[in-house]
DNA sequence: CTGACTGCAAAATATTTGCAATTCG
DNA sequence: CGAATTGCAAATATTTTGCAGTCAG
């Protein structure tokens, strides 16, 4: 049940659980996109009509740093969250701007295994953001 | 002469020559950091008094549309601008915010390698934009 | 019961826009 | 001269903050 697994992971991860926090939680799962504030909070709003943004903002930033959501600023520096926690490339559309996850453990483990052959001098790397520009077809 | 590359560099690009978009192209080039617009406003103005913050702003922007730069969003999701024009990379240091230019045309080509011989389904590359997070030593 | 969380509104930040005055070519 | 550019201020957009009331544990 949808409900079960929100609250075990938000219990889990040391927050309170809260009818609030549980829809956020759950549409960024089911959500395919990267969806801004804004696009959560209109989500949410129908199954949650009081919900407020600030209330939003204050989830969103809390499930980050809690580990449940990743984020990242888009080109028009826009905060976008992302409920995949594995490590993962972005492919991002120029001329639709969309954001899709691109999973690829052998790209990502060829990146890994070169920076770790080629090390960055004065620079210790802890991870690594690869976006992909181009056009879906 | 700077003065020279600048007026050249401008008018060859397509755009009017004037005394604050020299200024603020050489405030460019010369910037070691990715400056955000703001960061151009204050150093600009010790060269030209009276430019606003608004043509700081157009002029990043008309410089970008011609190609004489590059921008791309931080991650506290404002804006940040860069002279170099050929592929590279970035290194974001966690502890510090900053971003330095990582320029490695062997990285560059296995990346470019792997996603010509590794087509994405329904998807065609046109450019790769690497981040590298960690921290300087 | 008590600290954490929510809702609301105001504030802070970053960027864009409109327009009259000025400047470049 | 005419079109493009500038400076300034007001408008927008996004995100953060403060605080009084509410709720989960």
């Amino acid at each position: 049940m949808i409900a079960e697994t929100a609250r075990e992971k938000i219990t889990e991860s040391g927050l309170k659980f809260t009818h609030q926090r549980m829809v956020v939680y759950n549409a960024l799962q089911v959500s395919a996109d990267h969806p801004t504030a804004e696009m959560v909070f209109a989500k949410v709003k129908e199954a949650n009509p009081s919900i407020s943004l600030g209330t939003v903002y204050k989830t969103l930033e809390n499930f980050v740093k809690a580990g449940l959501l990743q984020k990242f600023t888009d080109d028009s520096g826009v905060m976008r969250f992302d409920p995949m926690l594995e490590t993962h490339s972005h492919l991002y559309c120029t001329a639709t701007q969309q954001i899709k996850d691109y999973k690829n453990p052998e790209l990502e483990l060829l990146l890994k295994k070169y920076l770790q052959a080629n090390q960055i001098e004065d620079f210790e790397v802890e991870e690594v953001s690869l976006v992909i520009k181009g056009k879906t077809k």
